[in-house]
DNA sequence: ACAATATCCTGCGAGC
DNA sequence: TGCTCGCAGGATATTG
């Protein structure tokens, strides 16, 4: 589920617990995971070297050494980090774990092998292809009406599709799509070419509020208090009682109000 | 260039 | 009880 606000917690967690800390050992459980390089490599790498900063770009947690190389970690749908002492019960599905010279581990839990670990050289996180290819951060201030309207222009495909690409905009997933989208009041399988210029501007500002409203929240969706009712097919809208609709878009499945999304 | 679809990963619940 | 199937969602590869 990780989407922007998560990862933006994820970001947070880290920086608080395992910055300017000695990595004295790194164990890979699973290689799948470790992407770009090889385990030794990975290993050898980080060990014996401090993480210092960290940042975020879209669903990508940055994580800055103060040796060559830099990490960039994904959480796929079921990833989370843990920092906790060292001899604490190993989670299932533990993937890869730091030890720091405290006594304690960051350890990248995932049970399904969605995401993973990236080395880069220094401050190249642009080797990776979808951070490459990826489009505006929707929170920077940099990010402006002007900006998106842009961005729509000629583009067909219909919203929710491009609100969850990465290439278009960074950061959204399924739920908070459904959630701008329903905030926005405009049903998903609209496209950009038959919105008129209110409600252009209307998705812009949900976009930016719905995603600082989560962080603010700590990234829990139920902390909205009308929230589009995920995975509830046939329950009421909780703005007008409306049935809950369910169709696919992109693969995904998208829940909407038939009545109040336009 | 863009849009849409299939595929991978793993666990779970529905249905037979 | 035990099996298969489909789904969950992020991203990529492939096809149109």
């Amino acid at each position: 589920m990780p989407e922007l606000p998560d990862v933006e917690m994820q970001r947070r967690y880290l920086a608080e617990n395992s910055l300017n800390k000695r990595i004295k050992d790194v164990q890979v459980h699973d290689s799948y995971v470790i992407k770009g390089v090889s385990d030794q490599e990975f290993v050898s790498k980080l060990k014996d070297v401090k993480f210092i900063d960290t940042d975020r770009r879209g669903k990508f947690l940055e994580v800055y050494t103060d040796s060559g190389y830099d990490l960039a970690i994904h959480f796929g749908m079921t990833g989370h980090l843990k920092y906790t002492l060292k001899t604490s019960t190993l989670e299932d599905y533990t993937r890869v774990v730091f030890t720091f010279t405290d006594d304690h581990d960051l350890r990248y839990v995932a049970m399904r092998k969605l995401g993973g670990l990236f080395l880069v050289p220094e401050g190249e996180f642009t080797r990776i292809d979808t951070i490459k290819n990826m489009g505006p951060e929707p929170l920077n201030p940099k990010f402006n009406f002007s900006t998106f309207e842009k961005m729509t222009r000629g583009r067909s495909a219909k919203v929710k599709a491009l609100l969850m690409d990465q290439a278009f905009i960074a950061g959204i997933g399924n739920l908070f799509a459904d959630e701008i989208l329903f905030q926005a009041e405009i049903r998903p399988d609209r496209r950009f070419s038959e919105f008129d210029e209110e409600e252009l501007k209307k998705l812009f500002d949900e976009i930016k509020r719905v995603l600082h409203k989560a962080i603010q929240n700590k990234a829990r969706i139920q902390d909205f208090e009308d929230f589009a009712p995920h995975r509830r097919e046939g329950e009421d809208c909780p703005r007008c009682g409306y049935k809950i609709h369910a169709t696919k878009i992109s693969g995904r499945t998208s829940y909407y109000c038939e009545k109040c999304q336009k």
